[in-house]
DNA sequence: CCTAACTCCTGCATGC
DNA sequence: TGCATGCAGGAGTTAG
């Protein structure tokens, strides 16, 4: 599951092998892959060819190319979205999404994504609050790997919430990059139970938070993310091993590495949150 | 305006 | 073996 640590690597990857070059041809193979690009896979592509990267960017867990002219190709991974590099002729992937071919004829770049959660689309960039972001993401907060990302105003904007403390956690618009994974080890770092409300939690307490969610995402990053089988790869198809070092994600029944309960997991949102029973209280109501 | 539920999708694990 | 079910879940959209 691509969160800010596993969307860097592969900005990092797409910067390395894809800025300077110059987009040729551009196939879809896919429809449901460019249906945010609402004009459709013919204007995709022609708005694509010819069209030189600059230099790949990324915010929270979107990424994008921007191009020469002042345009952005804006991609999310979803839930296992792939950006592989290829020499041309590698067999095609059984989830190929989309062929980006280059000018000079080097390898291609290939959109890959199982569960289709994923897609790409070709927009204006705007400026945002000193930032130039390309316009569907101009709602979207800064991230903690952001020179300009603001703590306290993070923490301000997290204590005026009513609601629980990892839904706001999750919450794009306050502050990006996290996803499950690295919100329930944040968590966990910060000895606190998912379902704490929010407007009962002091400042500090929010600001350990915020910082436990750095630090994870930090470590995640520098073992090249976390992935648990080959959904989550970089662009060269290589994954990450942060996976060892989870304390509580996807760890049930496992003791913690604190106090040595067990792991607890728990419905969340038509989903699973993990926790330390003895660590992480629930809240009396 | 704010918050929560719903929805999209495929592949794998599980149980009968 | 085959079928049904549950689960993985980011974020836009819709409802209240």
């Amino acid at each position: 599951m691509p969160e800010l640590p596993e969307v860097e690597v592969v900005r990092r990857g797409i910067d390395a092998h894809v800025s300077g070059r110059v987009f040729a041809e551009i196939q879809v193979h896919h429809p449901r892959a460019i249906r945010r690009h609402v004009p459709g896979p013919v204007d995709f592509a022609a708005r694509l060819a010819g069209r030189r990267v600059v230099a790949a960017w990324r915010r929270g867990k979107y990424l994008w190319a921007e191009l020469d002219g002042g345009e952005a190709l804006l991609t999310h991974l979803g839930m296992s979205g792939q950006f592989l590099v290829r020499p041309d002729g590698t067999p095609d992937e059984k989830h190929l999404r989309v062929r980006f071919r280059f000018a000079d004829g080097g390898p291609e770049l290939r959109f890959v994504d199982q569960r289709t959660f994923g897609g790409c689309l070709v927009t204006d960039l705007v400026e945002v609050d000193g930032a130039r972001l390309p316009l569907p993401i101009a709602h979207i907060a800064r991230d903690p790997m952001d020179p300009a990302f603001d703590v306290g105003a993070v923490v301000r904007a997290l204590r005026r919430r009513r609601t629980e403390v990892k839904r706001a956690l999750l919450d794009q618009s306050l502050i990006s990059g996290v996803g499950n994974i690295y919100a329930d080890e944040a968590l966990w770092r910060a000895k606190l139970h998912w379902a704490r409300p929010t407007e009962r939690l002091a400042a500090a307490r929010v600001a350990d938070l915020i910082g436990a969610a750095t630090e994870v995402m930090t470590e995640a990053l520098g073992a090249g993310g976390t992935s648990f089988d080959a959904l989550y790869v970089n662009v060269n198809g290589e994954s990450g091993y942060f996976d060892r070092s989870l304390a509580v994600y996807g760890q049930e029944g496992l003791p913690c590495f604190r106090c040595g309960s067990p792991i607890r997991r728990e419905p969340f949102m038509n989903r699973s949150s993990y926790s330390c029973p003895r660590c992480q209280r629930r809240p009396v109501r």
